[in-house]
DNA sequence: AAAGCTTGCGTGTGCGCACACATTATTTTG
DNA sequence: CAAAATAATGTGTGCGCACACGCAAGCTTT
């Protein structure tokens, strides 16, 4: 393949200077003529230099402290998998002098959200890695750590208002899209289908509304049925419940369910919940009407056994979390690029292919 | 987190010894005395010490030979993805002094395989990955390995006869049981399921037969059909196609096609090359009989795109190669547990979620 | 014009480890 | 029992790089 790596000390001799002069030309630090400047550039050119980052690593005592803002996964089990996937990206980079340092709010608090990105930031961090649940209150630290270049990740919920160094996570429109397909793949028949959003603030979160989105135009754009053929296109509806706790939640499930003018055809649940529905189904014996979800939890793989949750669509919150720390040591450490956008997979899970994603 | 990492200097100091000792006892080149030893061990365990390993790269100019057999990924489209795979690890490991040294064979010439195995051997290199597509011929191999205390990782083929260090890729039969799921999903109607071989020595390629078992086994586990309604269970059909190109083949899948005594609800193909079939379907307008096939091949997209696929299964080809050069990374260079069976999900691709999957 | 700056470079040390080599203790041998 | 052999341990160097420092020459100051 290729001979022994060129090192500094080659490009040195190369361009006869000493490697405290190509060491300054390497990372800028000035001092240096703009003729041997270009010299040395010439001769990395030449002798296609890369930094031997093993070595970059020992000979520099240089520390990273990252900062990760993520919901506290001792409250919600979904963002246990996050945070464990943060955890090996921070073991992996330990060597590397990387450092992470969890600031874990409630995942239903802008208070806490606010007082945990504020401690953040006070830490005066290299990097900052966040899943920005709120939008709104989001926006002003965005702001800040960009007036103090500070790099910032975002995971789990895309903002665009301002660029962040990278966003990991899914596509949510794209998502809701392939949920609709799941929900509605081999049904023949016309009927109903139901996007259902839970305990969610649709308003200040605007990755649901692009699922809502994605949902409605898989349906919009199905070929229309062939003239002559029985039915309607399908009809799409959403409906906000409330938390599950709240009596109002099985009111309104148990009306739907009752009602005999609709034709269910599936439901959809936009977060990872599918599991707070899928006893009503199982109460009503309605095996006909196709449940899609989110997220392995492990309520949601009881249902899936159960055959009463069809799909789930795995948002790769491990992958998520690992990732995203990585996207900010390959800016920091490695001097990568790092791609402004980096969706992950729309995995989709059943019965059959589940044992394959879990633990991972 | 954590102190400053202890270093091999500070278990000296603890255990009153020169670094050399230490050195000695951790890489057990004798010459120490049990006394100082198990004294120098305790200390280890006492600091929890764990080697620096950028450290260790660094420092011994200890270089890996590994080399790869696979089939030449400019004959069959199937293995540029793993060869891709190969190169990325490749890359990544070269810092630490791994070299991979590539022995393509052509895909279906047993000589070229036994050629380039015995190539690969002759180099004598420090570890193998190979994708050992042909059974018998492979046994040998592996004892001579086996002897010769070389590591090798089998990846795309699985054989159990001789313990490889680590196996990389799926489970063939559980992917047969899932494609029967996606084959049969949501079609109530009973018929005729079809697993189609397509220019395979099914005698010598084990997981093949395994995704054959599987397929069967999951329409066998389907619930019975409830008393009065219509329909016997569906029957489950294999055929082994020759070569494409021969004209067998298009003569036996329109016998097939012409048939009107069977009721074809679902073909699974057993490889890479749903392709081939796909024409077919669309030559005759069978919108309503489902196809699932594997792998993200270009040609096999096209068909995806067209609806006369519905399901692709994704080997993972391109992690396959990753995670096999990195398997054996792992136990040379890094010394780590390498965990002998490394089963890749059964990724379900589908027009929607497609494009996250290809270029990765 | 002597004392400061600034610029443009070279030198030296250390990061944690591997490994060759030097040195000192302990046996073995003639 | 001294000499030789061997076992047990210590020392030193280098891996490629970052970074602090040193040093000379030209340039301002007052």
């Amino acid at each position: 393949m290729e001979k022994s790596a060129v090192r500094i000390k080659d490009i040195a001799a190369k361009a006869n200077v000493s490697v405290g002069t190509v060491d300054r030309v390497l990372h800028n630090r000035g001092r240096v003529s703009e003729k041997v400047r270009q010299k040395v550039l010439r001769m990395m050119e030449e002798l296609d230099y890369e930094p031997n980052l093993i070595a970059r690593a020992l000979g520099s005592n240089r520390t990273y402290q990252l900062a990760v803002v993520q919901p506290d996964h001792l409250i919600d089990p979904y963002w246990q998998a996050p945070w464990d996937g943060i955890g090996k990206a921070a073991k992996e980079l330990k060597q590397y002098g990387v450092t992470v340092t969890m600031y874990p709010y409630e995942l239903t608090e802008v208070a806490s959200f606010v007082a945990q990105a504020e401690a953040a930031t006070q830490s005066a961090p290299d990097g900052i890695l966040i899943a920005p649940l709120f939008y709104r209150e989001s926006l002003a630290f965005f702001a800040r750590w960009q007036a103090e270049s500070i790099p910032y990740v975002l995971f789990n919920t895309y903002i665009a208002e301002l660029p962040a160094l990278s966003y990991v996570g899914q596509d949510s429109y794209q998502s809701g899209f392939l949920a609709g397909k799941l929900v509605q793949f081999g049904q023949a028949e016309p009927g109903t289908y139901l996007i259902a959003h839970i305990a969610e603030d649709i308003a200040n979160s605007l990755h649901v509304t692009q699922k809502e989105r994605g949902f409605r135009d898989y349906f919009a754009q199905l070929p229309a049925p062939a003239p002559g053929a029985p039915g309607a296109p399908a009809n799409v509806v959403s409906i906000a419940l409330p938390d599950p706790t709240d009596p109002s939640f099985a009111r309104q499930l148990n009306r739907l369910l009752d009602d005999e003018t609709v034709q269910l055809r599936g439901i959809f649940v936009s977060t990872s919940k599918a599991y707070e529905i899928a006893p009503y189904l199982q109460a009503y014996h309605r095996e006909d009407v196709r449940l899609v979800g989110y997220d392995l939890l492990e309520k949601n793989i009881h249902f899936l056994h159960e055959n009463v949750i069809d799909f789930l669509i795995n948002q790769n919150p491990h992958e998520q979390g690992y990732q995203g720390v990585f996207a900010l040591a390959d800016q920091l450490v490695f001097k990568k690029e790092v791609p402004p956008l980096k969706y992950l997979p729309l995995d989709i899970i059943t019965k059959e292919n589940l044992r394959y994603y879990v633990g991972e």
